[in-house]
DNA sequence: TAGTGGTCTAGACCACCAT
DNA sequence: TGGTGGTCTAGACCACTAG
């Protein structure tokens, strides 16, 4: 009957961030202390701090030494972090569009040298080949071109059934059995093909951004080298430095 | 005489990652239990704990509940990190280039209206624009547009005699006496105009990443917007998404 | 079941900053 | 000086995972 409670600092640092979002405390405005704030919530001061530290991981406020902890002035700017590993479809949404996957072709395929160096499999071993469009307001924004290994799929059927409906993050944790952990990519600027030209409907002077890497578990196994092209006139990266 | 020491938990991680890149604990490997790391530093497990997600925190290990602590399969991988805002020429430095930076322009400016709403302003107050490029090898490879309020500069002499031999982050600090604290920004893929091709020596059609934005100090009140252009040929940004 | 990391406490003292 | 956040302790119990 009783929900397993989520831990305390958890529960705390989400009431606060809600005080925050309900302008109970104001950008830039200064929270009430640490020993004030643990009484408030009667726990131990220690308790309290990692329920801050929470908030200040995720850019709500921020501490300063022997002053105080501060709602962040621009708390909220960002919609769509570019360091998060968030399914692609759901960012979109973030941003205020009517988002639709759209998958273009499922096909076997032997990898290639460059697949089988980032999926760490034999090359001519059987793959599968994903190519897909992300839709923002019925426009195509992105293109993906995803490599699994073959090892990772049970059943080549299972990928023309399951992964039509299903997001790839939900393929693989409730399909595959794996746990995508981390995205190592590189980003650059490219022109494009005459193919994606078509598919993404732009014209050769549309500069894309390319986010090319491989998609590892939480043992670094690889699990996925994927493509993704963003139409950078339609598709606005975020990013804050410190 | 004495060093005033830095939090016993920072030196705990930095020797812990001493013994990470000199191979003490292999990538993939089980680091030692909490208790037993805790024991072996004489600290008490909480303090231990703090080192520990420092490391976590940087990339360097995973933490994995009721198993244990691992080196990160992949640490290293990344040279030059996004989301880092550290110096351009640091950063080239990391990827084994010969740095170099090369002021082409220092004038004052009447701020326009999209740089008046970024550094929240007057439109047409007293501003500075700093133009440069940052070479790798001799090569340009980023063009830096930078715009500073009128307010910030103390004596616009300094900007001729400090900013050319520094970087505009000591320059902030150093002579504006101001702190960087986040650099809010957007990332997309444009064509070069004209001057840029000239500056960086490209072609038009050799796409480039944009990086346009504000830098906040740790009050929220802006201290630059500025515009980075990075020729996508030959600087590679590395990503980690999670 | 044994061992791991995750959470939590109650208290202490230190370092920083405004006044 | 007084109040803030930063560090640290010694101990307790919980939650997860392997064998």
């Amino acid at each position: 009957m009783f929900q397993s409670r989520a831990p305390l600092y958890m529960e705390i640092a989400k009431e606060l961030k809600k005080r925050i979002t309900d302008g109970v405390y104001a950008p830039g405005q200064q929270l009430p202390s640490e020993p004030e704030l643990a009484a408030q919530f009667g726990v131990s001061r220690g308790t309290l701090r990692e329920a801050l530290s929470v908030l200040e991981k995720e850019g709500a406020i921020r501490r300063r030494h022997g002053i105080g902890s501060f709602v962040e002035a621009h708390y909220n700017k960002v919609v769509a972090g570019m360091e998060r590993l968030d399914p692609l479809i759901d960012t979109i949404r973030r941003s205020g569009y009517e988002a639709k996957d759209q998958v273009l072709s499922i096909r076997e395929t032997k990898i290639d040298a460059k697949g089988a160096e980032a999926l760490e499999v034999e090359v001519g071993s059987v793959g599968y080949v994903i190519e897909s469009i992300r839709l923002a307001d019925q426009e195509p924004v992105i293109y993906c071109f995803d490599l699994l290994p073959g090892w990772l799929v049970p059943d080549p059927a299972l990928l023309e059934n399951r992964y039509r409906t299903d997001s790839l993050s939900s393929f693989l944790k409730d399909t595959c059995q794996v746990k995508p952990y981390q995205f190592i990519s590189t980003v650059s600027a490219v022109l494009p093909f005459p193919k994606t030209m078509r598919i993404l409907g732009i014209d050769k002077k549309s500069p894309l951004i390319l986010i090319e890497g491989t998609l590892y578990d939480e043992n670094g196994k690889p699990l996925n080298y994927g493509k993704q092209l963003f139409r950078s006139d339609k598709y606005q990266f975020h990013l804050v430095r410190k």
